[in-house]
DNA sequence: GTTACTGCAAAGCTTTTGCATCCCT
DNA sequence: AGGGATGCAAAAGCTTTGCAGTAAC
């Protein structure tokens, strides 16, 4: 896991356990996510250091911040370039680690300079599937 | 253009200039720019009559709220199936029409019902480009 | 001993809601 | 006339900020 040392950041309890959350997690949590975690352990955290603390790492590049909720910010540790997709339903969201070759029409092309992109998909999760159909009859 | 009698909304001269305005705008306006576009015409127009009716043309499928940008809404009255770059510098918002073949991984696929996909992608538009060769020498 | 971080409370923003008034049919 | 729409102001959420106290180096 990352040394906070070496990023320039000071290694308090509040923030190793933050990192200790993120690491490796798949679930996309929001800063609440996060700090109801967090309470557990540290009864008095606050949300001004889980928000400050998502923004320093946010700023090192160590964790992104996704763009798939209005409502409320949701960070990502895994760094790499990947898609989501998230169900319509509950909401999930889950990584797609896949290279899809996508360029944009010629007449764009010409014009913007594309750096990046990034797909979302949406669609109904295992769980909430089984749910419907059973919703809707069957069992 | 759309008939509000034909979707059970009373056509008021509010209403009438919120869909005069965003009918053909392909700018991706927020709530706040069709607010202050309308207040030119309608001094007394309120936040909470925009909001209000765009929550409703958006119910009736009229117009689709973007989800680029975290900080505020954005609404666009293409609501046909299209992806967006978005000029990393200007926060500029350009439609793309094409129709991307993509799909999931098997493992996924197998697992998920997906519905529908989105794509952004991200870059500098031409008039940012311009600036920042300008601003990198050459003239 | 410094410098940076925490936690609290207050402020900031966008968006929503309640309600009295007004306007459209 | 009646019901929906407007506009105001207040409330609601999430996020940020200022600051005094505290902890890390």
């Amino acid at each position: 896991m990352i040394e906070f040392k070496d990023i320039g950041l000071k290694p308090t309890p509040q923030r190793v356990a933050i990192l200790e959350y993120l690491d490796g997690n798949k679930n996309h949590p929001s800063a609440e996510d996060i700090f109801d975690e967090l309470k557990k352990k540290y009864p008095m955290i606050s949300f001004a250091t889980v928000y400050k603390t998502l923004e320093a790492l946010k700023n090192r590049g160590l964790i992104r911040e996704i763009m798939i909720d209005r409502e409320r910010k949701h960070f990502d540790p895994d760094t790499s370039h990947h898609h989501h997709i998230i169900c319509i339903s509950c909401k999930r969201i889950v990584d797609i680690h896949s290279n899809f070759s996508i360029e944009i029409p010629d007449e764009q092309k010409s014009q913007f300079e594309v750096l990046d992109s990034e797909i979302e998909f949406y669609g109904i999760c295992p769980n909430c599937k089984k749910k419907g159909e059973r919703k809707n009859g069957s069992i």
